[in-house]
DNA sequence: TATTCATTTCGATAATACTAGAAATATAGT
DNA sequence: ACTATATTTCTAGTATTATCGAAATGAATA
């Protein structure tokens, strides 16, 4: 994963209204949930929640799928895969043996 | 790590500026790197690239220590590997055995 | 203590993002 | 075709964030 991707990444996670919905999108797993489903979880108006799914869709992290009227929302697993290794690697690079914080 | 510190780390990431920054503080290493030098690195105003570090230090992946007339600016590994554990556990939660797009 | 250096804070402007009601689109059922 | 349902796109108002020059601060040095 390049910077770039990884700053929409970053930057679509940043919300707290989108990391929540992140997280209830890797709840539902690889059924994903309709829109519907997760405006009554999130509790916000449909215009609103659309434009974060968008925002998350935009940045790799979830996909749409039509079935019928409904539209599925699942998580992209492979992106956040990405998204984590970027991470380690930014992180461990300037991590010498014996300076780790880690358990 | 909770939630809301973890909008708040990803915020901070979610900015092409600021996520260059910290990851030029990652190759810094335990030394850290001056504000100056930083500046050099990335090539922005000295104001703007005050405005950038403090967004980093507010969500706790920076750290700043004046020595002297210079004020070394350091990342905080230990946030960053909460902030790791904290996407891993929100990712994995949905990831059931042979879904998994790992390695 | 005046000067220089490193960096921040101030202040003002420009740009971007958020929110949500209303209207539009797509699909299914009657 | 008409109606109901699910969701998006439009539109516009509000809020937040980004940018950077200028002035201020804090610390070393002469």
């Amino acid at each position: 994963m390049d910077e770039f991707t990884a700053t929409d990444c970053f930057a679509a996670l940043g919300h707290p209204t989108r990391l929540q919905l992140f997280r209830a999108l890797v709840r539902a797993g690889d059924d994903g949930a309709p829109v519907g489903i997760l405006q009554d979880e999130l509790g916000i108006p449909a215009s609103t929640l659309s434009h974060h799914v968008q925002a998350l869709t935009r940045a790799g992290l979830a996909h749409q799928q039509r079935d019928g009227r409904v539209l599925t929302t699942r998580a992209d697993y492979a992106t956040m895969q990405n998204l984590i290794s970027f991470l380690t690697e930014s992180c461990c690079k300037g991590l010498e043996p014996g300076t780790s914080t880690n358990e």
